[in-house]
DNA sequence: GCGGCGATCCACT
DNA sequence: GTGGATCGCCGCC
């Protein structure tokens, strides 16, 4: 039993809580005629008002994040160190410019196409299939062009599925490289699966 | 207008 | 373990 989340889910107020409970959701996608998915396994949280780490701290609009200002179920998609696309999802309600980045997901429907995508053939590195947000955007085919779609659309949409026992298997740690946020770098605003295989690796 | 740097990944040593 | 790729944003001149 599955069902495609509605717009109420990501206009919730807390996007700390949503990036919590988006654990364990699947993130699917159907471009070029090809379906592919995954369970998310690992989020961050950014703020749009006090948060230091967040592209739209202090409410600044840019031409890049000006989608982060709309209201909560839309993709904003950016481009990384100049090459690689990452997927985050809108949250809360107009003008809070609130947003959880996507940084892992574990494969479920696509695998040979999500291969064929990263050219990683090799099943002993399985696990670096989507283990990353760079990754997880060019494995499900995600990338620029995809920036502000409604999340309830048929192109980019996250689907909820029974999974009981979830909740109870998250942990929580600060965001990764964002160590220029300052006292905001230490807030616990990323939440993973624990020990699952497709959480990233962290560099220390 | 210019230069430094980033919510990363991968090839190479 | 390290550094290069490569583009948009922002601070400063």
């Amino acid at each position: 039993m599955s069902k495609k989340l509605p717009l109420d889910f990501y206009r919730h107020s807390d996007v700390v809580y949503l990036a919590k409970e988006l654990i364990g959701k699947y993130l699917c996608t159907s471009i070029d005629g090809q379906k592919t998915s995954g369970m998310i396994v690992e989020t961050e949280a950014y703020r749009g008002f006090n948060d230091a780490a967040c592209h739209a701290r202090d409410g600044r609009k840019t031409q890049r994040n000006s989608v982060m200002f709309e209201n909560g179920g839309l993709s904003y998609v950016y481009l990384c160190y100049g090459i690689h696309p990452l997927f985050n999802i809108v949250t809360n309600k107009k003008n809070c410019a609130d947003a959880v980045l996507i940084r892992a997901i574990h494969p479920l429907s696509g695998l040979p196409l999500m291969q064929q995508r990263r050219k990683l053939s090799s099943s002993r590195k399985i696990h670096e299939l989507t283990s990353g947000p760079g990754k997880v955007s060019k494995a499900l085919g995600i990338h620029l062009d995809h920036y502000g779609l409604s999340l309830t659309g048929s192109t980019i949409w996250l689907e909820e599925h029974q999974n009981s026992s979830i909740k109870r298997n998250i942990q929580s740690s600060p965001r990764i490289g964002i160590g220029y946020a300052g006292k905001d770098a230490s807030l616990p605003w990323r939440f993973f699966l624990k020990n699952d295989p497709f959480v990233s690796k962290v560099k220390i």
